[in-house]
DNA sequence: GACCACGGCCAC
DNA sequence: AAACGTGGCCGTGGTC
């Protein structure tokens, strides 16, 4: 006994003065440490699944790779490992001897051949009927191997499925989660939604969502102080359609589609340093025009060109950088002669007090609220992915704990700009509707 | 069988 | 592909 307490004094001094020493003292005792209990909780909840439904979709799916196999086969004569990049690869570069020259090809180079990604499958589905096959069968083989049977496999007897939080996994202070990761259930198409829909509350219950509207970009407005883009946050108007009017010089009203995804692509690109030659790739557009974009929009918002300016300029100083909480990432080759080498370390210096101050925010949120919830029974907080929290409640009380659950995110921290969360509930997480 | 690099792709 | 940031996980193809 007095070994152990002699060395944890000895040990804990130790931690203490590293703390102090660079300014993490708050960080760890406000934060981080009183996170863990709310974590252990998370985990130890779990989120329950709906088997049934589960293991009909593996089957569903199971076939209905099957089809699309014999498809290819059908429609090729080759019988390659459609689960191979080697052979798909060679499938699609050499055995179908297709009229492609070097030119437009040299993009789609990888470390040990030639791509078969996405995109490299959307330049040929124009020419061969094969790249449109591999496409639905690599979707289908990703949701099956990936989610559905993984979910199986992992979820408890009890039918409910736990994953693993890492607090300290990331270089900006976002949890992750393994085993299985619940942060990257698909959302965005049709069939990945049907896994979604698996995840379901327990009987007499709803699950509660409540997520940062565009939290990043509100939380590069308050640090970068930039006049337009607080404005558009305090005008309540789209974000991206504000964007677009500006950056286009034409009135909202005017903004249609095309020009709306343009801006969405550009203010996401903003918090990542994406370049001219990334914009026109992703957009398919001229990097002329890509170029041209980009100006504009850091001629609209200039605050945020001063504050991307200032960052790395601390960041070089330094050698780290610092969110709004005190948080520091170390940027070791901020001044590195090697030129890729640096323009990485600046767009990791410029994003993280952006992406850390957003995981910093709703981290605070999850103790105010888990101070209010934590002795309550009627409600369990289960998950967090980034920049939503989701919740378990009793049916009749969703309403009552919807109004706090809003009010606690938006007023946790009182920065520059309004923030602002959605509130949605639904019998399963592929099924939410907006309440608040 | 354990481990690894790689290509690929899901989320925010 | 990635000159777009943060993650985790899959199967292949290879080594030991």
């Amino acid at each position: 006994d007095f070994l152990y307490s002699f060395y944890f004094e000895k040990i804990t001094k130790n931690l203490e003065e590293q703390l102090s020493g660079k300014g993490l003292k708050e960080l760890y005792y406000d934060i981080e440490l009183p996170l863990i209990h709310v974590l252990y909780k998370m985990e130890k909840n779990g989120i329950k699944i709906d088997m049934e439904k589960l293991k009909k979709l593996s089957v569903e799916f199971e076939k209905k790779i099957d089809e699309i196999k014999k498809e290819f086969i059908d429609a090729t004569g080759y019988d390659i490992n459609l689960n191979s990049p080697k052979q798909v690869s060679d499938f699609l570069y050499k055995k179908l001897s297709l009229p492609i020259d070097d030119k437009q090809i040299k993009n789609f180079k990888t470390k040990t051949g030639y791509s078969t990604s996405e995109e490299a499958l959307r330049f040929f589905a124009v020419l061969h009927p094969s790249a449109e096959i591999i496409l639905k069968y690599r979707e289908l083989v990703k949701l099956k191997t990936s989610f559905i049977d993984s979910l199986i496999e992992k979820t408890n007897i009890d039918g409910r499925v736990r994953t693993n939080f890492d607090q300290a996994g990331t270089q900006t202070g976002r949890l992750s989660s393994s085993s299985p990761n619940l942060q990257n259930i698909p959302v965005k198409s049709d069939m990945g939604n049907r896994i979604r829909e698996c995840f379901i509350p327990e009987k007499g219950c709803v699950l509660l969502s409540a997520d940062y509207s565009q939290i990043d970009l509100r939380v590069l407005a308050h640090l970068s102080g930039d006049e337009n883009l607080i404005k558009a946050f305090k005008s309540g108007d789209d974000i991206h359609t504000k964007t677009a009017s500006e950056v286009f010089s034409v009135p909202l009203s005017e903004v249609d589609e095309k020009k709306r995804r343009i801006a969405k692509t550009i203010n996401f690109g903003i918090i990542y340093g994406q370049t001219p030659m990334g914009l026109s790739r992703e957009l398919g557009i001229d990097y002329q025009d890509a170029d041209a974009y980009i100006k504009n929009y850091f001629n609209v918002y200039s605050g945020v060109k001063k504050w991307i300016e200032k960052t790395i300029e601390e960041a070089r100083k330094n050698g780290y950088v610092r969110n709004f909480v005190g948080r520091i990432r170390n940027i070791p080759n901020i001044n590195s002669v090697n030129k890729n080498l640096r323009m990485f370390s600046e767009r990791i210096a410029v994003n993280m007090p952006v992406q850390s101050g957003s995981s910093d925010i709703i981290k605070k949120a999850m103790l105010k609220i888990d101070e209010k919830i934590n002795d309550k029974n009627d409600i369990k907080m289960i998950l967090q992915i980034h920049d939503e929290l989701l919740f378990e409640v009793e049916k009749e009380k969703a309403e009552y704990y919807a109004p706090f659950i809003k009010e606690t995110m938006e007023k946790v921290f009182e920065l520059g700009i309004p923030l602002k969360a959605d509130i949605k509930i639904g019998e399963n997480w592929g099924n939410m509707k907006k309440i608040l």
